[in-house]
DNA sequence: TATTGTTATACTCTATAACTATA
DNA sequence: TATAGTTATAGAGTATAACAATA
């Protein structure tokens, strides 16, 4: 049971909706203090947003970081990927299933290890993988610059960094 | 299948435990360039640590933000509660169970409308509470304090507060 | 009729053990 | 003996429909 889309208790929105059971809005904002919290939030609606922008390819954030990572570094076995992204292998075989199933990347038997798969795009995952990246620069990360400005975007990027490395 | 646990390929660990099947490591720094990716990363690690620091009292981040609640908000039915954390009423009902079974609050009939449960902290609650606050406090918050100092940190807050209020 | 709390249920994500085929 | 990919499975978290009691 996680904190899931909560709704801001303190915001003009919630005030306006209030029910009749009781007029007072809930004291929240407390909660904003406590840093899981609020990144929990944050990633909630970053990743709805994530999903809005990039749902004419159908792609989960999941499906367009292992893309990337195809892209990036090709000739690479799905262990290689899996362990990169933090996915464990067993949960990465039904990823790469869907993917292979839609024609977006290709499993090869290697010829050095024949127990490894080499994972590699496909054309159309390569072009799909363009297109991912034009709909999310366009909308999903301009909105992020237009919200807070390209500097505290940059410095929000590099403290949200230094916490998955050093905390 | 999300984005978890990730192990940064740049970072100097995982080239010092890069296996033998290939050398070189994995390029994945172009990830953390994607907000969603950084966030998702960024949150399992606070969680994961906000656990281990309120182990003693095993608590869930879902389950501290409610007893937050029901501590600022006295005589409020289910409900009202679930619906300002985002937490579906079905999916309320084993959370409560949960608290109640051990003692940390109570569900109580309403007198006014017969059909709310209004939600208390018990004194062993409130006490849990208390020490859960002093523990988060002196180990999880304080050691984000020392990563980012006091003025970063709170910049930080302010801009996931703001991502979840208006993106 | 509508709402509160609840049950049942399903789907996703995450995690572990164990199998197979290779090495 | 160990590793790569896989299967089976179990547990969280999240979502919807529908029910009983009450309004």
């Amino acid at each position: 049971m996680a904190v899931s889309r909560p709704i801001a208790a303190g915001t003009a929105r919630a005030r306006r909706s209030a029910k009749a059971s009781s007029e007072a809005p809930l004291l929240a904002d407390h909660l904003s203090q406590y840093l899981g919290y609020s990144l929990k939030r944050a990633q909630l609606r970053i990743f709805d947003d994530f999903m809005r922008c990039v749902a004419p390819l159908q792609l989960t954030p999941a499906q367009f970081s292992v893309m990337l990572l195809l892209e990036k570094n090709p000739g690479r076995n799905q262990t290689e990927i899996a362990t990169t992204l933090g996915i464990l292998k067993p949960n990465f075989v039904a990823l790469l299933d869907d993917l292979e199933k839609r024609g977006l990347c290709l499993r090869v038997r290697s010829v050095n290890d024949r127990r490894s798969h080499i994972l590699a795009l496909t054309e159309k995952g390569a072009a799909a993988l363009v297109r991912a990246k034009k709909l999310i620069a366009a909308k999903h990360e301009a909105r992020l610059r237009a919200l807070l400005g390209d500097d505290k975007r940059a410095l929000l990027l590099s403290m949200l960094e230094t916490i998955a490395r050093d905390f």
